[in-house]
DNA sequence: TAGAGTAAGTGTCAGATTGACGCAAAGTAC
DNA sequence: GTACTTTGCGTCAATCTGACACTTACTCTA
């Protein structure tokens, strides 16, 4: 990060050239024999009180027809967390949403038409109305419950298991269920939120006491009134991610 | 990983071209206009009681002079572990270690003479005197400790980072520690090894307690003697990755 | 062979945390 | 005002954690 591009380097081709020949050339010329690098992002938001994620329909190339996390390549020039966001906005119109790289899956099979390199991301968003539709470059785009995805193309099946254990693992020690509840909520809502990302019940009175434990939630002075008695609503006191001290 | 080559499949220089014109192009053509991938260690040791990382000297390049972690360029068709695998033996003579995919580094300028995506790993070796020279590519190569590295060329102090934080985190809820001890060690060894790695002095009691009940170590029968009281010889019941239940 | 030196090995207690458990309060709808 | 539904809270027992110091077992040397 704090690397200056330096006055008297060489030019990238050259610099393509060593390296290739460094790391002993393809016969097809050392300029083409390199993997390509994509960006895929597993994007998650409640709908109906369920973990949905988005998936789009590929139009193009072997994988026609079938379901995948929404990516392309990266850019010369670019940033991977960049390339992340184009993608999504190009796929969902989203501008802003929690963003984070999940890992990097580069088997040479992993795409039968080519070596691509892919750099997995997360992302999370609060609404999933925020989503428009699915882009020049797609057929179709529609959120799927994670439980029941369909059969996905190249290995984002994996991609969709790394990223719900991440987030699962997240929700222990981090606040980063802000970005997945509006602005306002009850306590039941997030509570809800954290039954169904672990998949199993909570203990209400012991949820309640460990999370405001955490210290990361502030009652609001006004309530949400209904049918039934008024529940307290609560904001996130960080609109960015923080980890709860442990030990 | 359940992806077969495809038998109808477009050649790799199409697909380039198709993905390259579906992203919009560079001025250079379509077919230069890519980030390179490139795969970059740091591997751990523990010598003499030190949290140790091996240095190699660059000599080609921008960076030469400067130290950097072993890496290079993955070829097309390789796994991304695999490239790291070869880097590595290339770089320290290394056939096996635990290797760990750690965090994919992409920012254009991390390297000022081309865009070069990093996939960054981790590895660990319970003897550095596996470790033989650095190979052909590099003039030198050297332990350094941890909290002493000389400046780093590129984003490599990123990455020394990284990797000090995941091991550090991992040595608490894995018996990741495996892979940086001996077959047979002590208790007080097994001990010097989580202070030294997590930077503080622990209790000798409860770190006792608390390891002995997470289970995966077992006492040996043998002990080792020597000028004191003799101590007791510890094996890990698995010598591979296990992750502790928490809860 | 006895005493000094050194590293190994062990137990307790108080305070904090966790998990199991059920009932009263506050509204709306009829 | 009664029925219904959701919210909101407290206690107890068991477990876990962190602080804390002395005894044991061996070697070396005088």
């Amino acid at each position: 990060m704090n690397l200056h591009p330096n006055p008297r380097r060489e030019s990238s081709r050259n610099f393509a050239r060593n390296r290739a020949g460094e790391v002993g050339s393809d016969s097809r010329g050392a300029r083409l024999a390199r993997p390509m690098v994509a960006v895929d992002t597993v994007l998650f938001a409640i709908n109906e009180g369920r973990l949905q994620t988005y998936l789009v329909e590929l139009v193009r190339g072997t994988g026609r027809g079938r379901w995948a996390f929404p990516g392309g390549l990266v850019r010369v020039g670019e940033l991977l967390d960049d390339a992340a966001r184009r993608e999504l906005r190009e796929s969902t119109g989203l501008t802003t949403a929690y963003l984070e790289q999940l890992f990097t899956f580069g088997d040479p099979s992993r795409d039968p038409r080519a070596h691509v390199v892919s750099v997995a991301y997360m992302a999370l968003v609060a609404d999933s109305r925020e989503v428009g539709g699915p882009g020049e470059k797609y057929a179709t785009g529609k959120w799927y419950e994670v439980t029941r995805l369909p059969e996905l193309a190249f290995d984002h099946s994996l991609m969709a298991e790394y990223a719900l254990k991440r987030l699962k693992s997240k929700l222990e020690y981090t606040n980063i269920a802000y970005a997945l509840l509006p602005r306002e909520f009850t306590f039941a809502q997030f509570e809800e939120l954290y039954a169904q990302i672990l998949g199993r019940p909570l203990d209400r009175r012991n949820f309640r006491r460990r999370i405001l434990a955490m210290d990361f939630l502030k009652c609001l002075p006004h309530t949400r009134r209904g049918p039934h008695r008024p529940a307290a609503l609560y904001s996130f006191a960080n609109q960015s991610l923080r980890f709860i001290e442990m030990l």
